[in-house]
DNA sequence: CCACTCTGTCACCGAGCGGTGAATAACAAG
DNA sequence: CTTGTTATTCACCGCTCGGTGACAGAGTGG
C-alpha cells in the first residue's frame, strides 16, 4: 500500500509543467506574439524586455539572442505591421461604384475609422508616435505610414481631387481627426465633450465625419 | 597635531553652495515650476518624484510634504491649467465681426491651433491624455476640457450653428484634427505625409482647416 | 564513447525608481 | 540661553529595470 505522505513527492507534477521543447522558430514566434499582445493590452509605457520575456514565458536572454534586443523586436513588429492594412482593411470598394473623389474619401474615412477602432495594437502605436521620438517608434511610424499610403494609392485608382483644394493637407486633417478621436475614445470614451461609448455615439461621429468630407469634396 | 590627510575635509566649499533660504512659499513655487517645466520639456514618460525634486533643486520629501505626493502636484498643475485658456488665447474677436457660426468656428480653430502650437506643456498633456487612463491624467484632462469649453461658450455669444448639422460632433472632429496634427508635428515635423516644418507648411494646414470649417458651416 | 553546437535557464550587476523615518538647521517666542 | 516649531536634508529600504556572463541540457556528428 502507498503511504499517505508519499503523495507529496511523486512524479513531481511532471504532467502539469508543459515540457518546453527545443524549438527556436516557435520560441521566436512566442516572443513576437507576446510583444504584440503586451503592447496592445498594456501600452508602450510598461513595454520592456522583462515584461515581454515574462509574457512569452521564456528568459529575456533569448530576446537578445534572437532579436538583438528590444529595438530588433520592435522592428520585427514593424515588419509585421506592413501587412496590417491588407489584413484589416478591405481593398475593394465594397461593391460600390466610387464615381467621385468625394465618394472615395468618404469610404476611406469610414474604413479607416472602423479598422482603427477594432485594432488596439495599432491604437497603442499611434499613441506612442505622438508621445515620443525615439528610434524605435520612428521605425514603427514609418512602416505604418508607408503601408497606409500604399493602401490609399491603391484605392484611389484614377480618381483625382477637385481643383482648388489642397487634397493632401485636407486629407491629413481628416486622418488626424480620425486618429485622435479613436485614441481619445479608447481611453476616456469621449473626445472634446462628445460622448463615444455606444454605437449610437459612433454613428453621430461617423455622420459628422462624412459631413466634413462632403463639405470639402462635394 | 593635525594629520596630513585632514586637508580633504576642511572648509568644504562653503562659498559655492548658494545658501538656500528658508521660504516655504518660494519652495512650493519652485517645485510647481520645475514640475511644469519638466513635463513640458521631457514629457510624461520620465515624469516622477525624483526628477521633479532634482529639477527643483530640493529634496523629494518636500513634494510629499507640500503636495502630498505626485498626485497632489499634478492636481496643482491642473488648477494652474484653468487659467491657460484665458492666458494664452485672446477672448475677444480680434476686431472682427463674427457674423455667422462659420466665422466663429474658423476663428476658434485658428486661435486654438496657434495656441496649442505655442504651448509645449499643453501638448504633452494632450499626448498624455491619449496614452494613459490613470487618475492623475484624468484630473488634468478634466481641467483642460472644462477651461476649453468655457472659453468656447464665452466666444460663441449668441451665434447658433446652422440647422441640420450636428455641431457638437463636427466640432469635436475639428478639434481632434487640430490636436493630433499639432502633436504629430511636434514629434516628427509631419502628419500623414504632410510636412509641417516651416511657416509655409503650416499655412497650408491652416488653409485646409479653414476649408473644412467653411465646407461644413459655410 | 566523445566533442561540439544550439536552445534555454539562472544568478548576478549597477542604476534608478517611489517611498519613509530620522536627523539637522534656521527661526520665533519665552 | 532654552525650548519648540518649521523648513530642509540625509540615509536607507525594497523593488524593478536593462543588461551580461556563466552554466545546463538536448540534439548531432565523428
Amino acid at each position: 500500500m502507498v503511504p499517505a505522505n508519499a503523495a507529496v513527492k511523486i512524479p513531481l507534477e511532471m504532467p502539469v509543467v508543459e515540457k518546453r521543447v527545443r524549438n527556436r522558430a516557435a520560441t521566436e514566434q512566442a516572443i513576437l506574439d507576446a510583444a504584440k499582445r503586451l503592447l496592445a493590452e498594456e501600452g508602450f509605457q510598461n513595454f520592456g524586455i522583462n515584461a515581454v520575456a515574462r509574457g512569452a514565458g521564456c528568459d529575456k536572454q533569448l530576446i537578445y539572442r534572437y532579436y538583438g534586443g528590444l529595438n530588433g523586436l520592435v522592428e520585427a513588429i514593424g515588419t509585421d505591421l506592413g501587412s496590417w492594412v491588407t489584413d484589416r482593411i478591405p481593398d475593394d470598394t465594397g461593391g460600390m461604384f466610387l464615381l467621385t473623389y468625394g465618394d472615395l474619401m468618404e469610404r476611406l474615412s469610414m474604413l479607416f475609422l472602423d479598422a482603427l477602432r477594432a485594432d488596439p495594437l495599432m491604437r497603442r502605436i499611434v499613441a506612442w508616435e505622438v508621445s515620443e521620438n525615439s528610434e524605435q517608434v520612428r521605425r514603427l511610424s514609418e512602416a505604418r505610414s508607408k503601408a497606409l499610403a500604399g493602401w490609399i494609392e491603391r484605392m484611389r485608382g484614377s480618381l483625382v481631387p477637385p481643383k482648388g483644394v489642397d487634397a493632401q493637407a485636407v486629407n491629413a486633417m481628416i486622418f488626424a481627426a480620425i486618429q485622435h478621436i479613436v485614441l481619445a475614445a479608447a481611453v476616456s470614451d469621449q473626445c472634446a465633450g462628445l460622448a463615444l461609448k455606444n454605437g449610437k455615439d459612433w454613428e453621430k461621429a461617423a455622420t459628422a465625419l462624412k459631413r466634413i468630407v462632403r463639405g470639402v469634396y462635394g
